[in-house]
DNA sequence: AGTATTATTAGACAAGTGTATACGAAAGAC
DNA sequence: GTCTTTCGTATACACTTGTCTAATAATACT
């Protein structure tokens, strides 16, 4: 009996060695449609991975530092969902928008819930939350930029004030996107219709009006 | 000294009546760019009213009834400024679409806050705060598509499809609106001119689409 | 006037929070 | 092997939080 105590003992009372990604693990873990990363409490992140409080400062500063550290995360891992789909959408011969946003929309769903995190921490939380994600989302836009601007000379038009067009519609999806993220999965193609619309409408009347005032 | 202690302790110990609006005039107090609705405390919202904790709860049930509250008053509030924005619009011969998009965008730094609370607390928060929040964003999308059919009547073209150029106009006002809270004031006028063109482009691509394929 | 009702308060409770200090186990250096 | 350093833990502290109970001030009623 003392023996079993004390072998249980010695594995509860000391872990191997914690890494970085545990706790970010963990706070992903915890992160849900109604709470963000910003709302976790130091605690609750360090029961929900099974360490002792105090371990969590020999990784992370604050919890800030490990909130930021999750934005560049998530942010980074879908611009490269994003780009793979980019990538199939010319091999499949899809269109690159519909592709993409039917991706993007797709992440909302999917586990690790980085879209959502992206989605909701840009708004609330420290002045290096915002700018992480904001930082993010300037990402998405210049990339988009050059891809309209790819676009654009492969149809030998010249490009339409392409930062404003990625401007908004980085908005736009990012908006959407946080729309959808309270509605159905079943909900979520008619959504998608509708984004690709907009989407159109936005090239489509970028391009009418730069034919009608040539330089502006 | 008998004498004073015991009228101070009057004059402390008992509030003469506690209004509703001075709750949510303190909790107003207390939003800021760092702190929304959902993530005041009672006891700080009390502490910042003047009062004792307890009182709060014999005019609100919770704080998530609070926030609702005051997320009501916001938008009623902001769609009442911006109708008087459409009405001067048409006094003073002003592009309506310009003159709305100025005055939101005024009132991201007015006194109140009311337009940040509604940026903000429709991400984060218990499912009736984004319910309560979604619920002004349909209100908006209302009036923006009577007014969108209204003027297409006026210029005696068929409207297109004036819902979804509701939708995505509400949705770039708001992203771009919760874009600019971050920014200095000096930024607002570049990205209203932004925004107007963004608009302009949704509203002349819808036609554009819509006169190449009359009927879809 | 005096009484009844209502609104506000004070005080206390258990639970949760971030963090400081001090201690023990694991691993590396020699 | 021992020594040192690193890493994780335990305990403790002061503080904040939401809510319960009971007491008291203000108001309304008759």
């Amino acid at each position: 009996m003392s023996e079993t105590e004390q072998t249980q003992k010695r594995s509860a009372g000391r872990k191997a060695t914690i890494s970085r990604e545990d706790i970010i693990e963990a706070a992903l873990r915890l992160v849900g449609p109604h709470r963000s990363i910003s709302s976790l409490s130091l605690r609750e992140i360090t029961r929900e991975a099974g360490i002792a409080p105090n371990s969590f400062y020999r990784h992370f500063k604050s919890t800030e530092e490990l909130a930021v550290c999750v934005i560049e995360l998530a942010g980074s891992t879908l611009r490269k969902v994003i780009g793979q789909a980019r990538f199939r959408a010319q091999e499949l011969n899809k269109g690159i928008v519909r592709m993409s946003i039917e991706t993007f929309i797709e992440q909302l769903t999917s586990d690790g819930h980085y879209l959502p995190i992206l989605l909701r921490e840009g708004v609330v939380g420290s002045d290096r939350f915002k700018l992480a994600v904001r930082q993010q989302l300037n990402f998405f836009e210049q990339e988009l930029t050059e891809d309209l601007i790819a676009i654009a000379q492969r149809t030998s038009s010249t490009p339409a004030r392409p930062e404003l067009i990625a401007k908004a519609i980085t908005r736009l999806v990012f908006a959407m996107g946080t729309d959808a993220l309270d509605h159905p999965k079943e909900d979520h193609n008619e959504m998608i219709d509708e984004l690709v619309m907009m989407i159109k409408m936005l090239i489509t009347g970028a391009h009418a009006i730069a034919r009608n005032q040539p330089v502006n």
